[in-house]
DNA sequence: GTACTTGTTGAACG
DNA sequence: TCGTTCAACAAGTA
């Protein structure tokens, strides 16, 4: 499932590969998740030659020439695939992931940009550039977890107004801080050596700052690596992320820890959701 | 057929 | 009224 540094990934590619190319059809067979409707979408895109894309959280956004902007969430199984024309109907990837196109980009020079979505939960849609800010999706985010405006002095400001709630459940409220998903929230507070379920006015002042520098830290190794595949993200090549293979805690219960190597990783449920932590390491 | 997956959202809660 | 918590929802797999 795509997390920030997935959705990073795509965008670093979709910067290197789709800047400057013109859209000359869009399709689709899941219509109703194309916004705010199919017709009016391929209306919008169609001729537009692709500015810029870029991040917001996990909300991808693709600026376009003639001022509207493409926003995209990929939720839990979306991925993005880029096709370089190959003189062929289309490239074959051996990914299973594959299977589940649902809307495709045609570029003029023959390439295709294909959003394959397994549960049909991500979605597209249309809006003026100007407008991206004022969107409901955009608007409900807190500070993007890798901008340069979340500082460890606002970190501070969002724990201060959230001293009643668990850490746990703080790190994964995108209204907060966006970008920090299931995978990473477990990943960083075993870092950091904090159990998911502390309160935040419990938390002492070396371990709020042991959070937000394993926030920043292994959301930036996970970048570096691509992201995380622990089940089914592919990059635009549908490559996998190389992140997973140096998980600490995520899907790991019953394994035996790796910092302390006698206690088993246990998994819990948070609100709803899977925690992992080690019950010896993290306090 | 049922439980399980996640991010988002609106309803229900105190 | 407000802030917080919970369950429902999307669709598919095992």
């Amino acid at each position: 499932m795509p997390e920030l540094p997935e959705v990073q990934t795509i965008v670093n590619d979709l910067n290197k590969k789709v800047v400057g190319e013109q859209i000359v059809g869009f399709w689709s067979d899941w219509k109703k998740n194309v916004r705010p409707s199919f017709p009016k979408f391929k209306k919008e895109v169609v001729d537009a030659k692709i500015v810029s894309a870029r991040r917001i959280g996990k909300q991808i956004i693709i600026d376009l020439s003639n001022k509207n902007s493409i926003l995209i969430h990929l939720k839990m199984s979306g991925h993005l695939l880029f096709k370089p024309y190959s003189g062929k109907a289309t490239v074959e990837f051996s990914e299973k992931v594959n299977q589940y196109i649902h809307h495709i980009f045609t570029f003029k020079n023959g390439a295709t940009l294909e959003f394959s979505d397994l549960r049909k939960f991500g979605w597209l849609g249309i809006v003026k550039t100007e407008e991206v800010k004022n969107t409901k999706e955009i608007q409900n985010l807190g500070v993007d977890a890798l901008s340069s405006s979340f500082t460890f002095k606002k970190f501070k400001e969002i724990l201060n107004k959230k001293q009643k709630s668990i850490i746990g459940m703080v790190l994964l409220d995108q209204s907060l801080i966006a970008g920090i998903g299931n995978i990473y929230r477990s990943e960083i507070l075993f870092s950091a050596g904090v159990n998911p379920k502390r309160k935040v006015f419990d938390l002492s002042k070396k371990e709020i700052e042991k959070i937000f520098k394993a926030i920043k830290s292994i959301l930036k190794k996970a970048v570096k690596m691509r992201g995380t595949s622990d089940s089914d993200y592919r990059d635009m090549e549908g490559k996998s992320g190389n992140f997973h293979k140096v998980l600490n805690a995520y899907h790991r219960e019953g394994k035996k820890c790796k910092k302390c190597k006698t206690t088993k990783i246990i998994r819990e449920k948070l609100a709803q959701r899977s925690i992992f932590f080690c019950p010896k390491c993290q306090k």
